[in-house]
DNA sequence: TATTTTACCTGAGGGC
DNA sequence: TGCCCTCAGGTAAAAT
């Protein structure tokens, strides 16, 4: 399940490729992955057709490449089971593919982004690039004070230097929900999902029912420490592959599975203490952590 | 206003 | 073999 480090490994392979590529042709499979995109199908494709991309930025779970000479992006998210393949020129369909855009880029030639999700929570969109509000760069890859319209809602993320520690300890002060709900809201803090809350609440110790008022500075600080290991440590790994669900631009696994402390351990020995790893439902979903090590205040 | 719940979606895998 | 059920979970809209 793509979290930011899955979607930064994309965004590193992906900009070589498009910076400075030509938008040849655009083809859209399935209009569900533009849900995002009002305009609808025909326009996506006419409106990129021969236009040039600088780059891809990324905030967050949110991907953009801004386009050459417009106040305008391509918008994308993975959702649940989206990928973003580089294919060679005519290469055949990939396995749910919704879109296709055929690059001819300066130095590499042609090639193929391919855009598939199999349960089509993902999408890609055109979007107006708005200025930031704290006139900083809009995420990693973009220096330019900007960001698509759709993603302005959405908070730094812990990796980005803009990121705003003591904002940060002053929003968790003021959430009566729990921890773990706090760092799923991307509104809070981006790039966190799922499967790196738990492993951050394992790794800072704190249970991830833990109401978010009542955590200590030292306690946030440690929070934020982990937050930070865990996906710097995971994007160096290439991001968790649990199945073909998440790959690289290449269609390649990551290997942070296998680093995983808590998260699909259930009933497993904590690797800290020994004891089993408990899994609770939490929000139609899973939380899973050590019942020892990670009390309940 | 703040917080919680639900809808969206499809394939994999287990039980029978 | 095949049917039915559960599960995976990011985001945004809807409900509380």
């Amino acid at each position: 399940m793509p979290e930011l480090p899955e979607v930064e490994v994309v965004r590193r392979g992906l900009e070589p490729a498009v910076r400075g590529a030509l938008m040849a042709a655009v083809t859209v499979h399935d209009e569900r992955a533009l849900t995002r995109y009002p305009g609808g199908a025909a326009d996506f494709e006419a409106a990129l057709t021969g236009a040039r991309l600088v780059g891809a930025a990324r905030r967050g779970k949110f991907l953009w490449l801004p386009i050459d000479g417009e106040e305008r992006a391509v918008v994308g998210h993975l959702g649940m089971s989206g990928q973003i393949l580089l294919r060679p020129a005519g290469a055949g369909p990939e396995r749910f593919e919704r879109i296709r855009i055929d690059l001819e880029h300066p130095s590499l030639g042609e090639l193929s982004v391919v855009f598939a999700d199999q349960r089509t929570f993902g999408s890609l969109a055109i979007d107006r690039l708005v200025p930031t509000v704290d006139s900083r760069a809009g995420g990693v890859g973009d220096a330019a004070p900007r960001v698509p319209a759709q993603v302005a809602h959405i908070a730094r993320d812990p990796l980005d230097p803009a990121f705003d520690d003591v904002a940060f300890r002053r929003a968790l002060a003021r959430k009566r929900s729990g921890v773990k709900r706090v760092l799923l809201d991307q509104t809070v803090i981006s790039g966190v999902g799922n499967i790196y809350a738990d492993e951050s609440l394992w790794a800072a110790r704190i249970h991830p029912e833990t109401a978010a008022e009542t955590l200590s500075t030292r306690a946030v600080n440690r929070l934020l420490t982990e937050i930070r290991a865990v996906l710097e440590k995971a994007l160096a790994e290439g991001g968790t592959s649990f199945d073909a669900q998440y790959v690289n631009v290449n269609g390649q696994a990551g290997y942070f599975a296998h680093s995983l402390n808590a998260y699909g351990r259930t009933g497993l020995p904590c690797p800290r203490c020994g004891t089993s790893i408990r899994r609770d439902a939490f929000m139609n979903r899973s939380s899973h952590f050590c019942p020892r090590c990670q009390r309940r205040r």
